[in-house]
DNA sequence: TGTATATGATACTAAAATAGTATCATTTGA
DNA sequence: TCAAATGATACTATTTTAGTATCATATACA
């Protein structure tokens, strides 16, 4: 079972890249090109991940020349959970779980009803996770 | 992100089934008609899942005429982790997440560290639930 | 104002995981 | 003996995930 998606893998070490260069002061506007160099991405699906970033507001773009992606909300304030609602949906440890004809009374299963204690703790836990803490 | 492949929701029913049919002193041995009848499920596919099953343990089976497939544990020592991890491999919320360049030190990598955690309370909370707790 | 350098959008292909079928071999009770 | 069951294995189909190709659009700056 892969709890993560490689979008979701490469979103993060993108981002990561990033709040790092932004620690150094390096730079706050960064290219595909920049982060493919140092993190050796595949560049167009990376491309194509940030640009989901930025339709998300995570990120702010800038085409033309001397353009880039730049946090739109801060490192500290972006969540795993975030990026992984992005590229994966909510995280739903409760689906897929007997569903159909076994469970028709979705509420009243007993099994559902552990599953989605354990998926709040999950999301929980996840949602303590920012990149910015994953960046140092 | 799916939590339970196909061959783990189709054991648990097939399980759950078994467990019913014992509880009402129904039958011991089941056949994978009695169980496809019943719950609707591919015959060729079930059946390899409940060959599988037996190989790991959890079923007896029997070949020939009045053959079948019979519980080796009992319905209550069953737990779904147990399923799980037969169909699925361990349960490990922390694989996938930034193997490689960037946690080159896993041991210290602090958001693995918090997965593990993460990882601990979901398999705990599974371990809970056995099949006899699903067929009631 | 032309052009190199960016992202935006979209259609396509490839690979891997998952789901399912087909088929023959073997065992066994009646 | 034979019908009815599982054992074993090879194959196909479907779905999801991963990745490429390509053209459109915007923009800084020489």
């Amino acid at each position: 079972m892969r709890f993560m998606t490689r979008d979701t893998d490469y979103a993060l070490r993108a981002l990561i890249y990033m709040s790092k260069a932004l620690s150094r002061k390096d730079k706050k506007v960064v290219t595909v090109e920049d982060i493919v160099r140092s993190e050796k991405l595949p560049k167009v699906f990376l491309r194509r991940i940030l640009q989901r970033l930025a339709e998300r507001k995570v990120l702010a773009s800038y085409k033309g020349n001397a353009g880039g992606f730049m946090f739109l909300s801060r490192p500290e304030n972006i969540r795993i959970t975030d990026i992984m609602n992005i590229f994966q949906g909510r995280i739903d440890l409760t689906n897929c779980l007997l569903k159909g004809k076994i469970c028709p009374e979705r509420s009243a299963c007993p099994l559902r009803k552990k599953m989605k204690a354990v998926n709040a703790v999950v999301v929980k836990e996840l949602d303590r996770i920012t990149i910015r803490s994953l960046a140092r």
